[in-house]
DNA sequence: AGCCAGGAAGAAT
DNA sequence: ATTCTTCATGGC
């Protein structure tokens, strides 16, 4: 087991992980257990250091996205009053670069839901059909998930999603070069929302956490709250102007305010 | 009992 | 291109 080492306040694991980015984390002794994909990871803090403990150092330095620089980013923030201060209280937040697959499936439970159910089901298709590693199931392929039948899906709490899901993992290749080789969020999200259960949220979800586009700005009911005035009055109206006031930083920019709604520290 | 949760699909307009 | 309705499930 490695140990990797990061300095600073830049970096907290419950930051990162309770703002509704991943659901599959669970607390440990020492701070939390995460899986991703078919590895695990055990992330704690250490005086003024973040430790992940990991089979797979390489895998995880790159899903913390610890090459980036996040006090530039919550420092340019600050120019915008409405952000300033959710960007400080989230600063720790480290946006992770999630898998496109598992991404999308995680979503597309996601829709109509809530945080803590959104896990169980997770939980419950990993534990179904996910490879047993011993301490922990990896995360279905596709290829595991197609043997699996619509009411299999509802039987793990889905609901009305089973069929999306059904659906989703059978169309998944048809677009999935498309999704890769676009070059901007918006071309993203169109090729993604072809996928059942993938609408304008779930798509801007998807091309933040799996493909770094962060000229996303996914609006939730959280979001919607915390940004609607009488002129931004629909969801898609509060996305357009944000993403055109925020630009890059918009995909940030949503988490922090995000996060900062569900912990209740916005007015 | 009714409302809400990181909404989306399908139909009607 | 917008607006309306319906869709499982569980917690409160």
């Amino acid at each position: 087991m490695e140990k990797i080492l990061y300095n600073g306040e830049y970096f907290s694991p419950k930051d990162t992980l309770e703002c509704g980015q991943i659901f599959r984390y669970k607390p440990s002794e020492r701070g939390y257990f995460v899986c991703a994909a078919d590895k695990r990871a055990e992330v704690y803090t250490q005086g003024e250091n973040t430790v992940i403990e990991t089979e797979y150092p390489n895998f995880f330095a790159n899903y913390f996205d610890l090459g980036r620089d996040y006090s530039k980013i919550v420092k340019s923030l600050q120019a915008f009053p409405e952000v300033a201060s959710a960007a400080v209280f989230g600063k720790g937040i480290r946006i992770l670069n999630q898998e496109l697959f598992e991404n999308t499936v995680s979503f597309i439970i996601s829709a109509n839901n809530n945080i803590k159910r959104i896990q169980a089901i997770i939980e419950r298709l990993c534990t179904a059909a996910g490879e047993d590693k011993g301490d922990y199931f990896a995360f279905p392929t596709r290829e595991a998930m197609l043997r699996l039948s619509r009411d299999d899906f509802a039987d793990m709490g889905m609901g009305y999603r089973a069929d999306y899901m059904y659906s989703a993992v059978r169309t998944f290749p048809d677009v999935e070069k498309d999704i890769i080789s676009a070059n901007s969020g918006e071309e993203a999200r169109k090729y993604l929302m072809m996928i059942k259960g993938v609408g304008e949220k779930v798509a801007n979800c998807i091309s933040l956490f799996a493909l770094k586009h962060t000229r996303s700005y996914p609006v939730d009911t959280w979001i919607f709250k915390a940004n609607s005035t009488p002129q931004l009055n629909t969801p898609q109206k509060v996305q357009r102007h944000f993403l055109e006031r925020y630009g890059e930083l918009a995909g940030y920019a949503q988490q922090y305010v995000f996060y900062a709604a569900r912990k209740g520290v916005l007015v």
